[in-house]
DNA sequence: ACTTACGTAACAATAAAAGTTGCATAAGTC
DNA sequence: GACTTATGCAACTTTTATTGTTACGTAAGT
């Protein structure tokens, strides 16, 4: 089954916006991500709801992070985008009349009760200030070099590009 | 995003498998689970291989369990289905270029990690005999009754459907 | 005015899963 | 030995979810 990126993706993009500090154009963000500024947009504006994004139009508009760092968890993440689901298995019926699936049910959903309830924990422990710290740690492991797929400073990649 | 329900659907299939004793054709568990044969038979061929059902061909032929029930953990089956993906969610690049989805992918793989593990431990405490159990105490706690929405006996279900 | 950028709806393309058909093969029945 | 029942398997179609795309509207700055 595939499996969902976007809140790897929207890691991502946040990151950069926070490295970046001036508003990034969906454009832009689209370049980096490979993908279609609609794309983003859309899920952007889920952020938004969230107070986590600010979005401004017009020239030097753009979208920049509107919360500090250290104040967003990935679980704030994970809500803003709806909550999508974590496991890719579930049951057949949720309501079975049949009490074979009853006795299965029962067994499969504590398991994934556990699951889930782990992934939540984890995701509340982890702000987005602590994968810029690690990001910069990286960074400095590499002598600052800075040798990435794609610019820090997507004005330049857009330059470059096609 | 869309869960697999297989590992649901097989253990209902198994459990009613070890509940009516002799053979059932694809075409009784289709009908019980109101697919096609030709998926059940996809399927049950995986589990074949594992050396957890049998097969027969021709009259009286079908598809029977061909190993004790308390020698079969939902582990098993879960191998047996070809290690279907745990978790709906997973980073966008596995071999990131960018620092900043090195960090992204690091904090992400840990928790999913852990999250993998847990299941597939719980995965190996279970076994078939304990799920079968369970049902059997449904069932008394319901009077023996056994209302289902569909017969153990697939033969009186296939004389009165259609 | 003109350009830049988001906002949004509607539509198209892709991809994954499930269902379906058709025919071959094997096993038991008469 | 012809017939019926069943699986085995490949090819194809349908369905559904996601993602990408186009088009046009609105707001902000130049």
């Amino acid at each position: 089954m595939k499996r969902d990126s976007r809140l790897s993706g929207v890691l991502h993009v946040l990151l950069h916006m926070a490295e970046v500090g001036t508003p990034m154009t969906s454009d832009a963000l689209a370049k980096m991500m490979k993908t279609n500024p609609v794309v983003i947009r859309r899920v952007l504006a889920g952020l938004r709801e969230h107070q986590l994004v600010c979005s401004e139009k017009g020239h030097g508009g753009g979208w920049k992070l509107c919360r500090e760092l250290d104040t967003i968890t990935l679980h704030d993440i994970y809500q803003a985008l709806d909550e999508p689901t974590l496991l890719a298995m579930g049951n057949r019926t949720e309501s079975p009349g049949c009490l074979v699936e009853e006795a299965v049910n029962n067994a499969l959903n504590n398991a994934f009760a556990e699951a889930e309830a782990l992934l939540l924990a984890r995701f509340r422990t982890v702000t987005l200030a602590q994968l810029s710290a690690d990001f910069h740690q990286r960074m400095q492991a590499r002598g600052f070099s800075g040798t990435h797929e794609h610019s820090l400073f997507p004005a330049d990649d857009a330059a470059d590009a096609e």
